[in-house]
DNA sequence: TGGAAACCCTGTTGTAGGTCTAGAGTCAAG
DNA sequence: CTTGACTCTAGACCTACAACAGGGTTTCCA
């Protein structure tokens, strides 16, 4: 199997499938006479897995773990867990930020009444005047916003 | 006033003060002898938006296009509505993905009954095999995931 | 007068997780 | 022999800064 199908099997971008081999979370795949990458179904398993864990959101080091976890069966169950709680208590998390986030802004979206000129744009007026309470200190969460 | 004194005031860091004005942000601070920058309460006052406006966790081009209608007052409030219910909607969809997620993944953390062998975790069990209805693809919302 | 502390400068590199492009090589079909 | 589909590498680009290196400036105190 090429790339290119292999891409088209697992749902990932033909780059990204070369950029996890870089980050070494997937073994160097042998090469054919014309230097292709070839693989098989250990590789496109392997793949998937990274995928879903993706999907899920988690960071490759932590993806980078699980695989270590199933790499060496010689550790505990628990660990895996443990990552886990962990990464669901970051998911929960930004859940909360951002629900906050949404009142606030709904709250200034009200300031507009309708469209009447600049000069008296309640939300810019809003924006431009001191915070009614301290603004938070940037976040240092491993919580990423909403822009990608 | 020097730009540290400025940091403090408003909260950014130095570096983010300097990186504002070479992304064209704010203007071109005026210098001291010393080749160092010197600021007055407008500067102060338009970081203060800025801030708040990255406190609301818009992107450096949302907050570009506020400043725009901040200055030049020819143009129409409902664009500054439009631009903040957009970015409304982004936080609102983040949110429900979010929420889908944190679910899919304690359903995933449930596959866990104790700390049995690695062999038998239902967790990696779970990953490493097909997904039960196909991966979304991924995300290519303006709308950021999890770690920052 | 000299030196330390606190401040500031520019420029470079790193972050996460890839995407996109350029320029070149490979392979099968017509 | 050429076309088109596929692949290769290397490097730039994206966000919004943070951190650092290697220097200059200002002020205070002995």
């Amino acid at each position: 199997m090429q790339i290119g199908e292999l891409a088209r099997a697992t749902g990932l971008s033909i780059q990204a499938i070369r950029f996890y081999e870089r980050e070494r979370l997937v073994p160097e795949a042998p090469r054919s006479e014309g230097n292709y990458r070839i693989y098989g179904t250990p590789h496109a398993e392997r793949l998937g897995f990274i995928r879903r864990c993706r999907s899920l959101d988690m960071a490759l080091n932590e993806i980078r773990t699980l695989l270590g976890f199933k790499d060496s069966p010689r550790e505990n169950c628990a660990k895996v867990d443990l990552l886990l709680d962990d990464h669901i208590g970051h998911v929960a998390a930004r859940i909360v930020e951002l629900r906050a986030l949404e009142k606030e802004l709904r709250t200034l979206r009200d300031q507009c009444q309708d469209s009447r000129g600049l000069v008296e744009c309640g939300i810019l007026k809003k924006l431009s005047s001191a915070a009614p309470h301290p603004v938070w200190p940037r976040q240092k969460s491993h919580v990423r916003g909403t822009h990608p």
